[in-house]
DNA sequence: TATAACTCCTGTAGCCACTACAGGATCAAG
DNA sequence: CTTGATCCTGTAGTGGCTACAGGAGTTATA
């Protein structure tokens, strides 16, 4: 059994991380050591990695839990994680849409914008009256 | 003068936000009528069309603020406008590169879930001691 | 004139997923 | 015995709104 700072380190999550976890329910509460102090298990590591890896694929936090609920629960079926993998993968798709659609707005209202400019095209192309 | 819903409506800026633009000092606190309620000017609904299109393009409120500004700043320099534009673009840029990391990786781990299959892979590669 | 429906006011809390303290207790090493 | 690392709880801040609650005033209709 190790510490939360130890915990931390072999898992790649936040101390203040993984307290907030337990406060919000995400991680069962671990075992307490005689000095108030939390102790992990590897499988309690096993488990925050797993966390850390729905978080940097992207899943909001709520869906990382039930992503972790699915994967303890035993039946490891397929249908409701390709359900959540499908809903957020159109939502990363969506998103990169919409900045490409900003990068090319911003790339456009900065193309005349030199330096050596004295009024400012970008800026009056933001004041003008069009685009609603 | 109008009333701060015809404000939202004219600008498309919401009556909530509008406040909270007053409260936080992004726009003047506007005059008010004997009632108290509050009054804007043709000139106060273009800063909020102004706030809105840079809050569309994506710059956060603190250089929405700073692009206001200098748009009534007289001085109409370039290059400052310039200089924020660039890093937001680099930003979005980057942003743009990170989701498509994300949307590679999250298509590799569902290739293989069918919604027939009874051990999901991509549990099973979360579960894994890899990728950190 | 009554009343309903609308708009406005202030102030506060919630969203997301942390992150950063403050203020204190405990522990390990020299 | 001191120093410094680690841990504890609890609270507040981040960004940029958004959503109330609870009340006051305004406008339109019966």
């Amino acid at each position: 059994m190790i510490a939360i700072g130890e915990a931390s380190r072999q898992s790649g999550v936040g101390i203040e991380t993984i307290r907030y976890y337990e406060r919000e329910g995400i991680v069962p509460k671990p075992e307490r050591a005689a000095n108030n102090r939390r102790l992990y298990s590897l499988h309690d590591v096993g488990r925050l990695r797993f966390l850390r890896k729905c978080r940097d694929l992207g899943f909001p936090l709520a869906d990382t839990k039930t992503l972790l609920d699915l994967s303890e629960g035993g039946s490891d079926d397929c249908q409701p994680v390709k359900e959540l993998a499908e809903i957020h993968i159109t939502n990363v798709r969506d998103k990169i849409g919409e900045l490409r659609r900003l990068e090319a707005a911003l790339s456009e209202l900065t193309a005349n914008c030199d330096s050596g400019n004295v009024s400012c095209p970008m800026l009056s192309k933001l004041r003008t009256a069009h685009g609603q």
